[in-house]
DNA sequence: TATTGTTATACTCTATAACTATA
DNA sequence: TATAGTTATAGAGTATAACAATA
């Protein structure tokens, strides 16, 4: 008798491991260098706030702050200061006049660019040496996994949470 | 003989790519709900002390900030915080009554090794709807690369760079 | 009145420079 | 004098609360 599939749960954990601990090394290495490689270095906050731009453009403050899990306070400073480097505008929004429309730049998404060039090159040495079936594995399973994580992550420009509060609201203690 | 080897240089490009899009999209997901996921939260950079502290315990201040790329007071002060929290222990050096040595607590290891869980446990769902053989893939390739990264992140307790001043120690009064 | 964005205030993180204690 | 750690001061990120303009 063949045995079941036997979904193997381990080889998920195992799997939740490793991506964790790659990105633990991936925090400490590229967060050591950030603004030492160019003059105008943007924050992790600010980063965040241009990735959510680049993704959901035209959108307004609050729901930037929604995508980002952030008071609108503090995207409005954060807005300040990227706006100020020349990577994000602030126009009026054309629906509502109590409103605005977030947009990156030509200038911020050329600097997205350069940082993301930046990043896959400290990566290129450490998979340089890894062997050729490894890379491979990696470049699949990598894939697949970046598929099934946007799938996960939620909102994403939903406007349909608007109004309610994620079901996984459980405030036990 | 096997035909050959044929680096593909390409392939590590896609590989350093997709891995900086799966970090883009973990920095979002888990920066999202670090704080409301449980009563005492720490901060990225606190998190960044707490991970360096596992690795080379006992160490002292200044070593400390060489190796999170931060300058002593930044130090200092993150240790004032999580000293408060109980997650680090600041005691005299045994070798140099000026130096102190630091190390996690027993309470610091136990919050770390929750954090952890609660991370793994976010990206069991996002795995689970990978095929078998991607998952498998993820795994294989997610292990050889962070050996990869070990090896190449520098420092990590290397005293050697101790002496290593940066060059832009100018003083104009 | 409810909502959008901003400002007021406070606390954390970070850096440079000044300071204390030790080597 | 040089080094290890701390403190002083300042700028940035974050949050809550108060506020102005708009719906």
């Amino acid at each position: 008798m063949t045995t079941s599939p036997a979904p193997r749960p381990q080889r998920s954990t195992e799997a939740a491991r490793a991506a964790c601990q790659v990105v633990e090394l991936l925090e400490v290495l590229w967060e050591r260098g950030r603004d030492t490689a160019t003059p105008s270095a943007v924050s992790v906050s600010q980063l965040r706030v241009m990735y959510s731009l680049e993704h959901d453009e035209g959108i307004n403050l609050r729901r930037l702050g929604h995508l980002l899990g952030a008071a609108p306070s503090s995207v409005s400073r954060l807005c300040d200061r990227l706006e100020a480097l020349g990577f994000v505008e602030r126009t009026p929004s054309p629906v509502s006049r109590r409103e605005l429309t977030l947009r990156l730049t030509q200038r911020g998404k050329s600097h997205l660019a350069e940082l993301r060039s930046r990043r896959e090159q400290m990566l290129l040495a450490p998979i340089g040496v890894m062997t050729p079936a490894a890379r491979g594995a990696l470049l699949e399973g990598l894939h697949d996994f970046r598929d099934a994580l946007r799938a996960a992550v939620p909102d994403r420009a939903d406007p349909a949470r608007e109004h309610g509060p994620p079901p996984g609201s459980s405030r036990s203690a």
